[in-house]
DNA sequence: GCTAAAGTCGACTTTTTTACTCAGCTTTAA
DNA sequence: TTAAAGCTGAGTAAAAAAGTCGACTTTAGC
């Protein structure tokens, strides 16, 4: 029950962009330093990305990588099923209904692996980019507070 | 986000324990038959079970496999956990606090992987082996119905 | 127009994990 | 005594994950 690299890359480079939206196209490069991912791997992730409609690239000098959307409107859920594919922790649930199994037995795990998937949905499609970014600048406020009274 | 065949062999197993319960020690074989696993493989998996406390063995001729307690007693998550690890989506849930992410940004996600892993955890924990094995004779009874009826 | 800073693309490699398989051993009911 | 069980550890093949590389295209700014 493991995300991949590549979910929780892709999550902090769309959480990178996030904290940076409104300043213009963003290079891939200092996403990848300032989340110390490897740039080319971090290429492939956002190349996804863009193709599901997430990220906006502008090319050529100057250029680099935009929410396509405003972060209230980008969920953690869309970045991670498209990184991740549909969540699902059995490949049956991802088959129409009667497809699979013969034994109606191993069925009944199944119902068991929707009410995960729903909670795991219903979970990841209630924080938004803009609830990360909210809570990190919170959290570098609490930080200050920190030091002040040491 | 998927399990690995280890969580759901070992699922479908400990629930075909669970529906000979009461019938002395169920041999290995005659489970991976029912099944449809590999024997050798299944024997692995069991191996982990029996030392999680889950699973009894009775060795020797007649020998076989029973459940450690009652199916009431046994939830999916305890057999999910054991086979698959800690539900974890991200490693750094299993370190203790502060000694992951030096970065505060980065721990912006850890809150959100630790909701999704106790929505996971909570979903698991509320299905017995009992209530599997109800279910499944409900879904027989239900078939017969429906034989009877066309 | 040239140049350098960007993104784009596809193929390749390495590493890790998964899913088995095998052989030989131990235990024990009948 | 024997055959039916579990026990153990090592080995392996295939797949997936993670990352690398190199050549190409686009474009702002000089």
């Amino acid at each position: 029950m493991k995300l991949s690299t590549r979910g929780e890359y892709g999550l902090r480079a769309m959480f990178d962009l996030a904290q940076h939206y409104g300043e213009g196209p963003i290079p891939i490069k200092s996403v990848a330093e300032r989340q110390e991912i490897s740039e080319h791997y971090l290429e492939q992730l956002i190349a996804v990305l863009r193709k599901a409609g997430l990220a906006k690239s502008v090319r050529g000098a100057q250029g680099g990588y935009i929410l396509a959307r405003d972060p209230e409107e980008i969920t953690v859920g869309d970045i991670i099923r498209v990184l991740e594919g549909p969540i699902a922790p059995v490949d049956c649930l991802n088959d129409r209904e009667g497809e699979c199994c013969e034994r109606a037995e191993t069925c009944v795990t199944r119902g068991i692996w929707e009410k995960v998937r729903d909670s795991i949905s219903s979970v990841l499609d209630s924080f938004t980019l803009a609830d990360m970014v909210d809570k990190a600048s919170k959290m570098q406020q609490d930080d200050k507070h920190y030091m002040y009274y040491i």
